[in-house]
Formats: C-alpha cells, structure tokens, sequence
DNA sequence: TTGTAGGCGTTATCAT
DNA sequence: ATGATAACGCCTACAA
C-alpha cells in the first residue's frame, strides 16, 4: 500500500511563505509571533493535515511528554484507578502515560524501570514490587533530574517524592474499630514486612493492642506472601479450627479479607457475630459482598492524581538534596456489616 | 543539581576504537558483526551505563516500539484485564504501551487517537467509547500504514483488525439457560444499540425466546446507556412494581446484573427462587456476591495478548484492501446461584 | 517579528 | 567486517 508523505513543518513553510523556524514557534505559541500569524499557521497546519512528531521534538528536546508508570498488577482494583488518576492528570496536561507491570517481580521492575528510562520519559511513579530491596535501577533517573514519585508501596531508604496514606493511623483505627465491638482475640493478617505500608499497618494493630490492655499473641499474626485469596483462605481455616479461635480478623487488604469471610460462612462461623473482620482498600467488592465488608478507604484515583502533578510541577527544580517531600493523605474506616457485632442499624443498607 | 552526561554510541565509538556505525549494528546484532565484536561491545555499553535513546532511533525510523491503547476506561474490571493482557505480550516483545481513557466520550477519544498519532506508535488497539459512530479520526492511521486492532466494542462500518466474542452466541445461549430453568418472562437489559456487542447480544435473546416460543415482550427489554449500578438499580425496581414482573433477567453486563439481585433483595424478592439473573462478563463480584452471579466468560486477557501479537505480526504487511480479519473467542456459560431454579447442588461452591 | 543554521542520537546507504 | 555520511523532524541560539 502507498504511505502517505507524512506533513512535516517544512511543508507548511513552503507552502505559507515563511520559514520552519517561525511555524514551529507559531506551534508553540512562542510569544514573538503575533496572534494573527499564530492562528493564520494553526489553521493552514489543521488543513493541511499536520501532526506533530513527538520523537523529534523529544529528542531535540531530550524528554518526551510522557510520564512512565511502573507498578505490580494492572487488574487491582486499587492500581487500576491508580492509574485512572494519574491518566486523567496528565493527559489534560498533554502528557501521554506509559505503563508497565512487574507483576511483583524485582527482575520485572527492573527492566522495565530501563524500557521506560529509554523512552526518556519525564517522570516515573512507582509502587515497589512485593520483592524489590535494591533500588540502583532507579539511580539513573536521579542522575539525569527526572523526578520519581513512589506511591503507595514506597522505599524507605531512597530520598524522592512520596505519595502515602498514613498506614500507622489506619492500622490503628481498624484494630481499635475491632476492638469497640468487643473483640479480645484479633487476628492480623499482615503484608511483607519488608514493605512498610504492611509494617506500619501491623504496627498500628499491635499497638491499638496495646493501649486496650489486649495481650499480643504471635500465632494470631499471620504473614503472608501476597495478600492473595488463596493465601487468606488458608490462613482462615488454620485461625479457626485453633482451640481458642479469633473472634476478629484485621486484614491488610480486602482479597484476603473477603477470603477470610467466605471461608468462615463454609465452616460455619458466622460473621460477624463469631468473627468480626476489617479489610483494607474499599475495593468495589467490599460493598457488594454480604455481609458487606467493613474497611479502610484507600484514595487510589486521587493518589494518581497527586503522582501525576508532582511530576508536571517538577520541571527543573533539583531534588536531589537529601530532601524528600511525602504527600501523606488520610484514610476512614468505613464500617458495614461485617463488623458489626453489637447493633444492626443499617443492616440492608449497602453503604 | 547537576546532570550527567548520557552516554551515546559516539562515547562508545571513541573508547573502544570503533565507529558510531559498527556500535550501532553490534548493538541490534546486525549479522555483518562477528560475535566476538558485538559480545564486547555489548558489554562495554553496559559496563559504561550506555542506554539506547527510544526517541532517537524512533525518530530514524519513524516509528516508537510503543503500542497504543484507546479504551474507556481503565478501572473496569474487564479493561484492566484487557490491559494487562496486552502489555504483558507488548513487553515481552520489547514493546512499551502507552494507555489513554475516553471515559466513553467521543470527543477525548479523537484527541487522545491524536495524541497517540503524534507519538508515533507501531499500533492502535480501541475498543471504542459508548458515543462513538464516526470513524473518521482512525483513517490517519490508515493513511501511513499502522495496524489498527478494534477490540470487544468493535466497527461494523470500519476495515481492519477485529478482536472480539460471539456475542450473538453468548446472548443466545445466556438466555437459552435461563428458559431452560423454567424462566417464561425474561427481561433483557441491553446496552446501547449502536455498539454492535450489544446489538448482537439483544439478537442472540430475542432469538433464543422465539425458538422456544415465548413473546417477545417491549417492557421488557430495557435499553441502557452505560449498564450502569444506578440505572440497573432503577431498571430492576421499574420492573419488579409490574403487575406481572419478570421471573428471569439476562444482563448484558455484570455490574447491571450484581444491582438487579441487591434491588431484588432489598424489595424481599428472591434471587434465583423468583427472579433468576445471568451477567455477562465474569467480573471477580460475580463469584464472590451471594447468591453468586451466572454469567458469561469473556476471556479479556487474552483477548489482549490477541491484539498485541496482531499489532506485532502485522510489520509491514498491507491491510487497507477490504478485508477484515476478525478473530471471534468463544465465550462459556458460567452457571453460579443466581440462576439455578431447580436443582440446588452447588449451592456452596464458590464456582 | 522573522530567518539561518546546527545539532539532538540513531540508523541506512554506500563505499572500502 | 567496518567506516563515513546523510537524514529523520524539530527547536533554538544567533543574526537580521
């Protein structure tokens, strides 16, 4: 098939009489044109097909207009609007997004973190892989003033951006929200303790513990790999065939939540009379389950908006200092009905 | 802060005594270089922190190793699927994904098909925003020779890749199930009529209601705009307050599907007992509510690694001639709680 | 306000 | 097997 000649500045010079210098400024709004040239070239470059190549002007400018995204798993429903956000965000800014997935794997995130590095994007938002300790892969974006923003899963040994929910509190409220009810044997279902959301979030439990004068019992913390249905349902099993049982469950995230409640419907305790339980994230499915499931919002379309800004906010300015600027947004609990153990107001009420 | 100077070929060139030419062909294992040369090469460059420039070589080629994705919107359980899908085959190629949202407006969808054009990609993959009925905005594409890979919400007005279900099937047999529980009145909801998925799954019911004689009722089928939580909601309470309500629902989504039982709880009509209800799409919700959802499989990551590998096989290949090469999946009836009348086995698998 | 010219990093062509 | 050179489309000092 014949490809058509793509339009490029030139011909639009040709074609108007002026040189390609004054309609790439005409394009760019540059102040030295005047309105009346501007649109008389906008107009002519619309007729005539013109598109602008974003690989030459990237690589003349070194920097495209792209912001790179690296992240575990697209189909969660909590990075999915992650990168709803940050979409959003930047596409009103004329910013195009790259993703990539590693899937949890540090092997992953560190070759796409080079696939993305090579594109010359400019910026990149990062939630860690479950696996990643090292973080050299990231230097070299700190060594060329592209900025990072790590969200959600971020490092505590590296100095960047950072856009968190304050995981202490949260941990905190849910075990105490348990606590309320009545609960005296609380389960955790706890993350990697590697990555610190999971450890500030156990960390809130044991000290909401703490301060209720309830005792720390090792065998009701569970440490799970992946926070994975499989995972939480064969945890739940083992919690409740112990001889003193947990009679609540705070869990990291609400796969393995959810997991814990239909385990226990199919052994027969009830929830959340026998066994109260809290997850973590609002995921759409927390509402829609019966008995809906209580747990912590976690603002993910929001967080990718804030990411995204941060980077359009960047520009030049130098952040390698030991300097490292943290956007820490709040969370709520959100209570339903499988937290509920003493009244049942709202009972059908889907929240 | 300072910014390091990013290695070239050129830097290459001069340290180990070649030309900016023999490291170029060592470097994409150009067979005129002995093996020897490009092993030494190679590791040079990394030796040296060398990282090839994307924008550089795009520009040389006219052409980015990047696929593009045009899609509504990402946090639907289906599309990030279908995402994950497709940069999961992308990446393994070597390929990057830029993503973009029309939010089912067909006004960001032209300027973000624009934005996509500028940057150059090897290839488009769509599925098309609910308003969408020009297709004027893709024959750019076209015009320079970039696949194009419609996807689930596909053209019938339009030549090119086609990725999509048997949708007429899906809402034949759907609704064949439904009969065959012992379902007289059956309601459709239907999405909009100009997406050809959903005219061809209205089709497969009203066909399916025909050959097993029943009336086609107009109250009943219920056209929707986006399939929706609320107009579901609303829809479902509009036909329960019918003197003779439907005693059977096929959904053309899950997420309509999922607020026709929590409405028909919540009016003590009993799901399936009362009112049986199949879905369509298989959405993680529909095997965790209760009573479980039937639905339809749609198999969206694969549906994804499809429409990447057409945009990498295609390379050059001519496409514009009026043929259209559609890949149809086959889709499956998964039957859960919510549909099942008669027999109750099951009852507590989770599917 | 507009034009000229050089270069961003890479690769393909042609030559050796 | 390797090298020299031009070109991809755009932007921006510098000049006018």
């Amino acid at each position: 098939m014949k490809i058509k000649k793509e339009v490029t500045i030139y011909d639009l010079a040709k074609e108007l009489n002026y040189s390609p210098s004054t309609i790439s400024r005409a394009l760019n709004n540059h102040k030295s044109i005047s309105k009346k040239t501007i649109k008389l070239i906008k107009e002519a470059a619309a007729g005539m097909g013109y598109r602008p190549n974003n690989l030459a002007a990237g690589l003349r400018n070194n920097k495209s207009n792209t912001i790179g995204v690296l992240i575990s798993r697209i189909n969660r429903p909590f990075m999915a609007s992650l990168i709803s956000g940050i979409e959003e965000t930047a596409r009103k800014a004329g910013y195009n997004v790259l993703i990539s997935q590693s899937n949890d794997m540090y092997e992953n995130e560190v070759s796409n973190c080079n696939a993305l590095y090579d594109s010359r994007i400019t910026g990149l938002i990062v939630s860690l892989s479950m696996e990643t300790v090292d973080m050299a892969h990231f230097q070299k974006f700190i060594d060329q003033g592209i900025p990072i923003v790590f969200v959600d899963r971020v490092p505590d040994n590296f100095n960047s951006y950072k856009v968190v929910i304050d995981n202490y509190t949260a941990g905190y409220s849910a075990t105490k929200h348990l606590i309320d009810q009545g609960c005296t044997r609380i389960a955790h279902f706890a993350g990697a303790q590697h990555r610190n959301i999971y450890e500030e979030r156990k960390k809130g439990y044991l000290d909401a513990l703490r301060e209720s004068g309830l005792p720390i019992r090792d065998e009701l913390i569970i440490h799970f790999k992946t926070l994975s249905f499989e995972e939480g349902n064969k945890a739940t099993k083992k919690l409740l065939k112990m001889p003193e049982p947990p009679d609540g469950i705070f869990s990291a995230n609400d796969t393995a939540a959810v997991s814990a409640i239909m385990c226990a419907k199919k052994m027969g305790v009830e929830v959340p009379q026998e066994l109260a339980v809290i997850g973590f994230n609002d995921d759409p499915i927390a509402s829609i389950m019966q008995p809906s499931l209580s747990t912590v919002s976690h603002p993910a379309s929001k967080m990718g908006a804030i990411s995204a800004k941060r980077i359009l906010n960047h520009s030049g300015q130098n952040y390698d200092a030991d300097l490292t600027e943290i956007t820490v947004l709040g969370t709520e609990i959100i209570v339903r009905d499988s937290s509920l153990k003493r009244t049942r107001m709202l009972r059908s009420k889907t929240s």
